[in-house]
DNA sequence: CAAATATGTGCGATAATCGCACAAACAGTC
DNA sequence: GACTGTTTGTGCGATTATCGCACATATTTG
């Protein structure tokens, strides 16, 4: 049946092109093939497309996203005026937490950093950057996002996610990650430590919506650091503040 | 004629998506249509598939592109490992010099800003991120670029351009942006001042291909300042060192 | 309120798409 | 160098998706 209101083909293309969300180095178009099941001939096709259009580049038979791609990004951060209202801001409070601070929103079942801002000394988690993307239940950027959703996309969110272990801290219990969300519902901030990545804990407050989905700060630091009590709350001070920077 | 090859359907879509590049807020499926001159009715299935993907979203008939759009720049970031590699690189030199530093890339007629870091009080140019788009003749960027591609991609480029006029200072002289052009090529570093933005000035150096593109490192400041040899000196002795760093 | 503008939809002719099978090229191993 | 496995490229025709038109509805503007 089809669906008259949608375009399959674009729809494949498209499927196609989120291949490469991984940042993957090696994705050849056979393996484009087998990621999407799409007959080969199909790929194909829809491969040549990207690079006649500049999305993709191709390099001895592996196939890299162009700097194109960035310019449809930009029109993103542009129409959402992050570089001139968002960005001198994060820089502002990342120098003054002497650490980094990024702003991260939801999109469906994961979370996506959407600006950044961190001095040169500051520890680089998982080399994340603009557009990286992370999961919603082992992450405060992920309980602050869901506790900041309405009920409604909450419940949805929860009932479609099932944990997945990243460290032997994870929380695997859906029913305490529940609980976790309501508590950082209620304190205003999401704390999480050693269940995404071991060592490391982050912190994150809501800013209320940006279009049409919820957005966080949130900033990471070790383990350590953050469980020096004067550590954290200076950290969500700094949080809080940039948080009301830019609602204003 | 069919270009077996080409998927039109997708190549329409990716037409259709490229409309929001420019970060419009007003974006109507008519405007779109209006843009892209396709009819009405394909737009609208075309945008439908976009939303139904998550890429963009509509609220009172206006569309906007969703944070999803950032997860692929996030894959071009990320197979270039920007994040680990690049961002602190530039981090510390923009902290160095108290302003901010940018990595640009070439895509084909126009440059790309891929990775930006600038301290908290540093002159937002143009609201420029990660993704922003600048021309390539009229800004230092553009013609260090142009340096530094192969004789052909520069012949090609040349060609291809017909310069446009930014202020009453934009070099609208074919010949002579080509001159300037090559000494930037000769003495290591492109210098543009008035062209592109009066009272701003922008240096760049290059710093070899990223992938199969051309980049450059580049700063930007007040003419005021880059007129003081003093400042402009040091400008470019952060930028070269930078430079050097991205390169080991 | 009328006019202009934007959106939504059914329908059938046509163009695009699909996948299969064959061929050629390349990479890795022995 | 030979062999094997993998990847890429391509012609072709049946099938499906796409297209645009015309009509209808809704919203905005002057």
């Amino acid at each position: 049946m089809t669906n008259k209101n949608n375009a399959s083909t674009f729809a494949k293309g498209l499927r196609v092109l989120s291949c490469f969300e991984t940042g993957r180095r090696d994705l050849t178009m056979a393996e484009v093939s087998r990621l999407t099941g799409f007959d080969r001939a199909t790929t194909r096709r829809l491969c040549m497309t990207l690079q006649d259009d500049g999305y993709l580049h191709k390099a001895d038979r592996v196939l890299r996203l162009a700097p194109k791609i960035l310019a449809i990004a930009g029109g993103y951060l542009t129409s959402n005026d992050f570089g001139h209202r968002v960005q001198p801001v994060l820089n502002q409070y990342a120098e003054e937490f002497e650490g980094e601070i990024a702003l991260a929103m939801q999109d469906g079942d994961r979370a996506i950093y959407v600006a950044r801002s961190a001095i040169s000394s500051a520890r680089v988690s998982f080399g994340f950057s603009v557009g990286s993307t992370l999961p919603l239940l082992p992450t405060a950027v992920g309980r602050m996002l869901l506790a900041h959703g309405s009920d409604a996309d909450q419940a949805t969110a929860l009932s479609g996610l099932t944990p997945e272990r990243y460290t032997p801290e994870t929380d695997m219990d859906v029913g305490s990650v529940r609980s976790k969300i309501e508590t950082a519902a209620k304190q205003g901030y999401a704390f999480v430590r050693n269940e995404f990545e071991m060592g490391a804990a982050g912190i994150a407050v809501p800013i209320g919506p940006i279009g049409a989905s919820p957005a966080v700060l949130a900033t990471t630091a070790s383990v350590n650091q953050f469980d020096k009590p004067a550590e954290f709350d200076r950290a969500l001070d700094v949080l809080r503040r940039a948080a009301i920077s830019l609602r204003a």
